[in-house]
RNA sequence: GCACCCAUAGCUCAGCUGGAUAGAGCGCUGCCCUCCGAAGGCAGAGGUCUCAGGUUCGAAUCCUGAUGGGUGCGCCA
């Protein structure tokens, strides 16, 4: 159930028999009527622009039209009433029914409640941390785990069919110089004197991953050249990597469909076959870049290299897919990443990168686009900074000193839920300040810790309401008379759920899962006012003497914790069933 | 130099495919617990939505330009 959606139908079922009828002429597009909530509450319960958006098409007043809409809308049982309002707008107020309707759809349809099928089922890929497999995940990860982990059920919730993917990068230089790093702790671990230089990684975690190498061979690597171990090492450290970047993942309850390794590309020709579908299509060529202006690199000369014409869909320069030694560069692989994704039959490909990959954004999307000629989407979302701070003094991170704050570190500081909570009470565009003591405090002013007590309020209220007798069961609570909420206050809390299920396509379609965190900390405002205005009008408090009345008005405040439930469950935060 | 992102109350930030008098928290002022969890609620003060043009019946929102800030810019990923 959608009430705004409902409505919506309704006006454009009114405005079609109004063409019919030659009230307003045939054929005027309808794709800009809206139906929403008004910002002032005196404007009524929602109202539509469809006077407005139509007049200049139509050729008439827009008050006129508005005129002739307003009955056909209060010939509907759900629509109390339709005024002409400002310059065109026609504000609706429901009939107290559709709000009593509202608390048993969400008691009826559970967790459920909200759902879109937006999504039609469609097949959408999200790639996201994909972090190098060189160390722990640290705070910047952490936000684009939770982003991406929140995305992907939001989509889901929006009747997208989703899969959740992870691309390891495990073929560049970088896991070369892990695997040196691990060699070095590996002579550590057999007593030897080592000294981490530049291009190195001097991180402790590497300590037991030399020590588990030595019990692995023993001694079968000392004193042997690079060209002797360097494939095993890699490949032995890569796979720890691996393993402990998916226990951060599992702290923070992430977890996904697929890994795809970017080495596995390599000798199966599927890069090759990618880049020659792009030389098919005439976007491969040699040439030589011209430098970039202001900037110029130190050792910059003219170079020919293999170059991709990403230009040809909107790039800003030609990029190189292949090294002077003939390897690729890492951007082919990439493409051929894509390509896959695009070939496993995926209708719509996301990607979530941190913001320093913003450059890399134009050229993917360029990639992606001539691959599929524009078939298949391919969106790009980049996850800000985030400033780590405890007791507003900056957490600071040094790589050299191999001293950073890692995602086991901030879960284990604060905790899971709160964790993924703060990550999204922000724009996924917008940088990130993230205080490990503030998270924590227990006031207005934390929205986790706001909208978890309005949960647990709720849950006390249900156990109070069961000692005096009430079954709360869902079930039980389904069946009870709705008509006793008819106080505005009632209705205003159950306008709130109401607006959930468009809440959710919005936030799906715009693919901002923070939206989510926003609304659940006004409705648990809302939740809370009420709550309150029970002190003073003890005829909205929630446990009632009258069994019966207090059945109805519990069952709004159960609608009302099953929907934050729902809305913590899509940013993969548990529900609080008490406070301490 | 170029590209991308950003600019909203003293501070931190929301703001729906453009919609009516631009919202919340913090901070400030004043109220509300013999009463379902006061770790809460109510009310008040506080705005040139960076600036200048443009499109539109209507712009914080879209377009152009300027200013200020962040990020990135050929064989690292």
């Amino acid at each position: 159930m959608n009430i705004f959606a409902d409505i919506r139908a309704l006006t454009l079922t009114a405005l079609a028999d109004m063409a019919r009828d030659g009230t307003i002429p045939d054929g005027l597009d309808t794709g800009n009527v809206a139906v929403e909530p008004p910002r002032d509450a005196a404007h009524g319960d929602m109202a539509t622009n469809a006077a407005m958006v139509l007049a200049k098409p139509a050729g008439m007043k827009p008050r006129d039209i508005a005129e002739a809409l307003a009955p056909r809308l209060t010939a509907d049982p759900r629509v109390e009433a339709a005024e002409v309002a400002g310059p065109g707008f026609l504000n609706i107020r429901l009939s107290a029914r559709v709000w009593q309707d509202t608390v048993a759809a969400v008691l009826a349809e559970g967790t459920d409640y909200g759902r879109s099928d937006m999504g039609a089922g469609r097949k959408v890929n999200v790639e996201y941390v994909s972090a190098n497999p060189t160390g722990p995940l640290h705070v910047g990860h952490t936000r684009g785990a939770v982003f991406g982990d929140a995305l992907a059920s939001l989509l889901a919730f929006a009747g997208h069919e989703v899969t959740r993917e992870y691309y390891i990068n495990d073929g560049g230089a970088q896991v070369d110089v892990l695997a040196r790093s691990v060699y070095l702790r590996y002579l550590e671990a057999h007593g030897k004197p080592v000294e981490f230089v530049d291009g190195t990684y001097p991180g402790d975690y590497l300590v037991p991953v030399g020590e588990a190498l030595k019990a692995k061979v023993g001694d079968a690597y000392l004193d042997k050249g690079e060209q002797y171990w360097l494939d095993e090492v890699r490949s032995f450290a890569t796979e720890a990597m691996m393993d402990l970047i998916r226990s951060d993942l599992a702290l923070l309850g992430v977890e996904m469909d697929v890994f795809s390794s970017e080495k596995a590309l390599y000798g199966t020709g599927r890069i090759e076959a990618a880049i020659d579908t792009l030389d098919a299509k005439g976007l491969i060529y040699r040439g030589t870049l011209e430098p970039p202006k202001g900037k110029l690199p130190d050792d910059w000369e003219p170079r020919e290299q293999t170059l991709f014409r990403s230009t040809a869909y909107g790039d800003d320069v030609d990029r190189p897919i292949m090294k002077s030694d003939g390897s690729w560069t890492y951007f082919a692989p990439d493409i051929a990443y894509h390509y896959d994704k695009t070939k496993r039959g995926f209708d719509a490909l996301i990607d979530v990168f941190g913001a320093d990959h913003g450059g890399y954004v134009k050229r993917m999307k360029a990639a992606v686009a001539a691959l599929t000629d524009g078939a298949v989407p391919l969106d790009i979302k980049l996850t800000q900074l985030v400033r780590l701070t405890r007791g507003g003094e900056q957490l600071k991170m040094s790589k050299r000193a191999g001293t950073f704050v890692t995602l086991s570190d901030v879960v284990e500081m604060v905790g899971r839920d709160v964790t993924r909570f703060v990550m999204l009470t922000r724009k996924n565009d917008a940088p990130l300040d993230f205080d490990v003591d503030e998270v924590l405090e227990q006031s207005k002013d934390n929205p986790v810790w706001y909208v978890q007590y309005a949960h647990a309020r709720i849950m006390s209220i249900l156990s109070k309401a069961s000692e005096s007798g009430i079954n709360v069961s869902d079930a039980d609570l389904a069946g009870a008379d709705l008509t006793h909420l008819g106080h505005s206050a009632e209705q205003a809390l159950a306008a709130k759920l109401a607006e959930w299920p468009r809440l959710v396509e919005i936030a799906a379609r715009t693919q901002e899962p923070h939206r989510v965190a926003f609304y659940l900390y006004d409705l648990a405002q809302a939740l809370h006012a009420h709550y309150n205005r029970g002190n003073e009008e003890p005829a909205l408090r929630f446990v009632q003497d009258d069994a019966e009345i207090s059945r109805s008005k519990i069952a709004l405040a159960r609608a009302v914790s099953i929907v934050i439930a729902s809305g913590l469950g899509i940013l993969g935060v548990e529900p609080a069933q008490q406070m301490r």
